[in-house]
DNA sequence: TATCCGTGTGTACAAGTGTTCACTGATGTG
DNA sequence: CACATCAGTGAACACTTGTACACACGGATA
């Protein structure tokens, strides 16, 4: 019979976390994740998942909470790289891929909740992105590079800005991770895609 | 014992096909759905299933493409209806978002395959997508509203216009389906994303 | 008419599922 | 030190799952 594995405390809860976001990583769907297989990934036994979780939704929502720290890590960094405010979309764009490329099942899993069956979940990652949009929209007012919108148009237009970034995340995640060329693609695309927006949001007095 | 039930030819595989729809627009997710589930929800014994689909993977393939035959009709009806071109685009929406409620499971579907756990349904998707977007470029071109972008500028605007809608599901598709307040809004945000977009569009030759 | 084939049905089975329960040992607290 | 608590364990449960098989029936074909 094996011997009780005495852990450090919160360990198997962290590996049941990052056993869920390794199957997830694998291609399968948080979904389709079962109790047993989830500890068995983590190699526990099923029992222990039910002394960190009531069930798979709760371990989902507590996942979008790490995202949450992984999102803010991310605008961290940033903030403090990107400096010259003619290369801010360039520079921001290319902090993103790599952020999701070295979190890769972490943004898969933001990008299958976003449509997933746990309404909680779902909710957790909108919030998660409108928080990103508005300290978005902080910045750029910091940086006043658009003191001719109003504060609304400004929301919308970094609301849609992040949309279009997170979409950009099911291409990137649809790539092998180490196939650089569509990857680049990818990262140009973006950048395109946002620059297009910004330009957009530089006449849109006159239009609107 | 039951008699065997004669149908009309298909007709078990439509109603297997529906009953899956059904299920996701109960809240379910695809990936997550099983043959057992599906053929019970279809009132159709589970050795039925292998009649007409090798597994789910295929069943969902089989979904995208009856998704092309609505989005086909989708865009007819928008070529059809949409006469003035200043509304050009608070009408096309009106008619997606119009078209979104009535297949609410069809969408619902769509959504979550774009990160969904099958490579080909996935794959299936996003090229419904692209034939989307080459299709609204083709009518752009033809109405002449657009003659300053170069081919691929214009390509990139109508996939990026593409996405910002479907990303717009994920909102959609989260709220209740009468609660008319909430989709209005939707529906003006979605439409002012685009305006801003073509805004970005009409001045993007100067910034290029 | 005889025959085949597509499609629907019931039964069966091994494997996997979520969840409960009683037990065990280490840890921190009085 | 005694003890309550936390966090691990294995066994057991009733149930669901995917899939295989043999069979039945109706319509098309020869």
């Amino acid at each position: 019979m094996a011997e009780k594995q005495r852990r450090k405390p919160g360990e198997t809860r962290e590996k049941l976390m990052s056993a869920a976001l390794t199957l997830v990583g694998k291609g399968r769907h948080f979904a389709s994740l079962g109790i047993r297989e989830v500890t068995r990934q983590a190699g526990v036994v099923p029992t222990s998942f039910y002394r960190h979780f009531r069930n798979m939704d709760d371990l989902g929502l507590q996942l979008v909470d790490e995202l949450g720290l992984v999102l803010r890590r991310m605008m961290r960094e940033a903030r403090a790289n990107v400096l010259q405010a003619d290369k801010l979309i360039e520079e921001s764009v290319a902090i993103f891929i790599s952020h999701a490329q070295a979190n890769r099942s972490f943004f898969l899993f933001m990008a299958q909740g976003l449509a997933g069956e746990s309404r909680a979940v779902q909710e957790g990652i909108r919030s998660e992105m409108r928080f990103f949009a508005s300290e978005l929209a902080n910045d750029l007012r910091r940086l006043r590079l658009v003191d001719h919108l109003t504060d609304q148009d400004l929301d919308m237009t970094c609301d849609l800005v992040v949309r279009s970034v997170a979409f950009s995340l099911t291409d990137l995640l649809g790539v092998s991770a180490d196939d650089d060329y569509q990857i680049e693609q990818i990262r140009k695309r973006t950048t395109r895609f946002l620059q297009l927006i910004f330009v957009g949001a530089a006449h849109w007095q006159s239009a609107g």
